[in-house]
DNA sequence: TGTACATCAGTGAACGCGCGTTCACTGATGTAC
DNA sequence: TGTACATCAGTGAACGCGCGTTCACTGATGTAC
C-alpha cells in the first residue's frame, strides 16, 4: 500500500514537471517573435492553451519563469557544443567562434534574453542565483574549449575575451541597417574568425614570451 | 523693422532651442539613475521641472526624445575621443580601447541605451534614421583611430571588430557577479589591451603576408 | 461497495497601477493698426 | 498711447490600455474507513 501511494504521488509530479516544461516550451516560442519586453504572461499563458492565472500554479511570478527559460537555453548551448567536440568537429577557436555565433543567432531569443540579464541588473534573490550559476557554466564551456583547442597564455583571461568578443559582434552587428540576414551572418563570421585568429596568435606569442622567461 | 522681427523671432526660436536642451539633460540623469525600460515621460518631465504634457510641446512622442538623449551621447564620446587625439594621448589601439570602456562605465546610461537600440529593432521613421546616422559617426570613429594608430590589415573588418568586442566587454562583465566596480573596471580594462594588442598583432601578421604575395 | 473528505489543476473575474498621449484651458508676450 | 488679435509655453485632468498578480470557485481524481 505505501508503495503504490509513493507510486501515485510519483506519477503526478512527473505529470506536473510535464506540465511546466510545456509553459517553458510555450513561452520560448513566445519569446522567439517578439522582444522581451513586449512578453507577457497572458501571452505564454494563451500560447501554453491555458489561462493566465494558472502559471501561477507553476511559477511565483514572472521573473522565475524567464530566468527558467534562459538557463534552458545555457543547457542546449553547452550540449550542443560538447557534442561538436565529441565529434571532431570543433578543433580551434574558429570552429568554435562560428558554432557559438550560429546558435546564438539561430536561436536569437535566448541572446536577446541573455543580454537583457546582462544590462538590466533588477535581478535578485534565487532567480538571481540560479542566471549566475547558468552563467558561469557558459565561461567554464569557455574555457574547457580553450584547453580543447591547446590555447596558450592565460585561460581564463583569454576565455573572457572572447566570450564578451563574440557576444559583442552579435549585439553591435545583429540589426546593421541595410543588411539582409544572410550578409549580417557572412559579417559576424568573418569578425568571429578575425577575432579567433588574433587571439590565438596574441595566446601564442605570450606563451613563446613566457616560456623563455619562466622557463 | 524687418530686421527687429527677425531678430526677436530668432530670440525665441533660440530659446526654445534652450529648453529642449534642458529636458535633454533632464533625461539624461533619469536615464542614470535607472534602467531604460523604467524610464517614463511622467520621470522626465519632472526631473525637467515641467508637467508631463508639457513635453510634447518639444517632441512628439517618446522613441523622439530617447533617440535624441542617445545622439547627444555619441556625439560626445567622439569629441572626446577626438580631443584625446589632438592632445597625442591616444597613440595606439589599446589607449583608444581604454578610452571607450572608461567612456561608457562613466556613462553607464548611453551604453544601456546603445545596447537597448541594438537589441529592439522596433524603432522606424526618422527616428531610426537619426540613430543609424549616429552608430555610424562612432564605426567612422574607430576607422579614423585605427588610421590614426596606423593599424594594418582591412581596416573597415578591424574597425568592426574591435567596436564589437569593446561592447561585448562591457556588456559582457558590467554586472559581474560577486565582484566591486573597481575590480569591474580592471577586469575590463584586461580585456581591453588583451583585444587591441591581439588584433595589432593580427593586422601586422596580415599586412606582412600581404606584403610578400602582393607587393 | 459506498460515502465523506482532501488534493489540486484550471477558471474567470477583478484588483490596483502606471503608462503614453490628448485636449481644452490660462496667461503672458508680442504684433498690427 | 490704446486696443484687438495672434502666438505659444505651460497646465491639469482625463482617455484607454495592458500589465502582473490575487482570489474565490468548480470539478475531477484519489484516499480513508
Amino acid at each position: 500500500m505505501p508503495t503504490a501511494a509513493t507510486t501515485f504521488a510519483e506519477q503526478r509530479k512527473q505529470e506536473r514537471r510535464e506540465r511546466r516544461k510545456v509553459i517553458l516550451g510555450a513561452a520560448e516560442r513566445v519569446y522567439s517573435r517578439k522582444p522581451f519586453e513586449a512578453v507577457s504572461m497572458r501571452d505564454i499563458a494563451s500560447e501554453a492553451g491555458i489561462v493566465v492565472s494558472s502559471l501561477y500554479r507553476y511559477f511565483p511570478d514572472q521573473q522565475s519563469l524567464f530566468v527558467e527559460a534562459f538557463v534552458e537555453g545555457t543547457r542546449k548551448i553547452i550540449a550542443r557544443v560538447d557534442a561538436r567536440i565529441s565529434d571532431g568537429k570543433i578543433t580551434d577557436l574558429t570552429a568554435f567562434g562560428l558554432e557559438f555565433i550560429s546558435f546564438l543567432t539561430e536561436n536569437d531569443h535566448y541572446f536577446r534574453m541573455m543580454t537583457h540579464f546582462m544590462l538590466d541588473g533588477r535581478l535578485s534573490g534565487e532567480p538571481l542565483e540560479k542566471l549566475n550559476r547558468a552563467a558561469r557554466s557558459v565561461l567554464d564551456l569557455f574555457e574547457r574549449v580553450l584547453d580543447h583547442c591547446g590555447a596558450g597564455g592565460n585561460k581564463r583571461t583569454l576565455a573572457h575575451t572572447y566570450f564578451a568578443a563574440l557576444n559583442g559582434i552579435l549585439i553591435s552587428f545583429r540589426n546593421y541597417p541595410g543588411r539582409d540576414s544572410a550578409e549580417v551572418r557572412r559579417h559576424m563570421k568573418k569578425m568571429a574568425a578575425v577575432m579567433a585568429e588574433a587571439l590565438e596568435g596574441y595566446g601564442r606569442a605570450v606563451v613563446t614570451v613566457n616560456g623563455e622567461i619562466e622557463s
